[in-house]
DNA sequence: CCATTTACGGTACTGAACGTACCTTAACCG
DNA sequence: CGGTTAAGGTACGTTCAGTACCGTAAATGG
């Protein structure tokens, strides 16, 4: 048979959708090891010529299906700092134990240091990781609970570095709430108090 | 012609000291993605047959191979507790942007979160990596330079993580000075000093 | 409204590697 | 010295990425 039976032949952003659309729901189906030109091409009822027409390989296409996966959070508001903190870093450690995170971690490592590639799975590099933790402790200076200096990104989000940390070079399918506080309790809160004295 | 000219045939662990050699050489010339399991037999002067019956598959005689390759380091010593951080830093970026840094990097990534494979790329887990800086921090403590509570591994080993995030998430081949700056100055040395109050 | 160009669909390949199977033969062991 | 174990040799089976070509439907535009 010519064609895909009755349906008209796509082209341009149609097609382009629903190449995305099949390379999405094959990574939630199998993750990024099973993700496959072949299967992506035959569950979008087209061929590898169109995908390799717009993404010049699988990791690249790969990181594009993960764009549409990938969510994003509004910082939490529990009235007291530790309390933020620690629903923040549960909710990292939730979704890096999570398939979706799963995926972020095969990327992340067939990525290999590729800066670009890597700039595309934070959306927007450093900002969209920072602004939650950033939103969160200007309530905290507001309240006196931080120091202003806490203000920077580098500083902010030591404690989400620290966990993924856990998972990258560690290996761990999941963080063990301990660990959460121990970040918490030992680095970020001490780092970010109100310091009386230098 | 049958077995490799004249020479005796090799059996045991002579064998595996000439395929680890070979894994070794392999790497250290192409790099993990390089390491072919072919290629590898043939430098080592046998075939695939002997290496599968002593490593599982390609990633164990990598990280097998890479353990011959890496070195222990000794703790510096400045004399003050931000020479020797810094120093401690500078050692590590210059190892993380080396060959030998991108073949641990491609390894971890290969590893993909499989935590046996990750302890034996640490050496001792957490020991080894934090060693060095528990002992920089126990004679800045002496000195009254650093707070007793700061003798824990999450703590002393901050830095280290927060360069190591550099690498393996954000894909650069290596950290300006300015940002090992700023990492001992706006987060390590407010941590681990002396705080008058709390 | 028709000719031309663009880009899809279909299909077949190449090439690289991993991992396996199987047999022959040398080294070790009692 | 005979039997067992482990090398060496070699040939596959498989899986996929990526490429090459060709015929044809859809856009384009004169």
């Amino acid at each position: 048979m010519t064609e895909a039976s009755g349906r008209t032949r796509r082209r341009g952003a149609a097609l382009e959708e629903a190449i995305l659309g099949a390379a999405a729901d094959e990574l939630t189906a199998s993750g990024y090891a099973g993700l496959t030109m072949d299967k992506v091409a035959a569950r979008a009822g087209t061929n590898k010529n169109a995908i390799y027409r717009r993404w010049p390989n699988r990791l690249a296409l790969g990181v594009a299906a993960y764009k549409r996966l990938a969510t994003t959070v509004s910082p939490p508001d529990t009235g007291e700092l530790r309390g933020d903190v620690l629903e923040l870093l549960r909710r990292a450690n939730r979704y890096w134990s999570s398939p979706l995170g799963a995926i972020l971690r095969d990327l992340i490592a067939a990525a290999g240091g590729a800066a670009e590639l890597l700039a595309q799975l934070q959306e927007q590099s450093d900002d969209a990781v920072a602004a939650p933790w950033l939103a969160v402790l200007e309530r905290a200076v507001a309240r006196g609970e931080a120091a202003p200096e806490a203000l920077r990104p580098r500083v902010a989000t030591v404690a989400i570095v620290l966990l993924r940390n856990e998972f990258v070079v560690r290996g761990a399918p999941s963080a063990p709430d301990d660990v959460l506080v121990e970040i918490v309790d030992q680095v970020f809160l001490p780092l970010v108090r109100r310091r009386q004295g230098a």
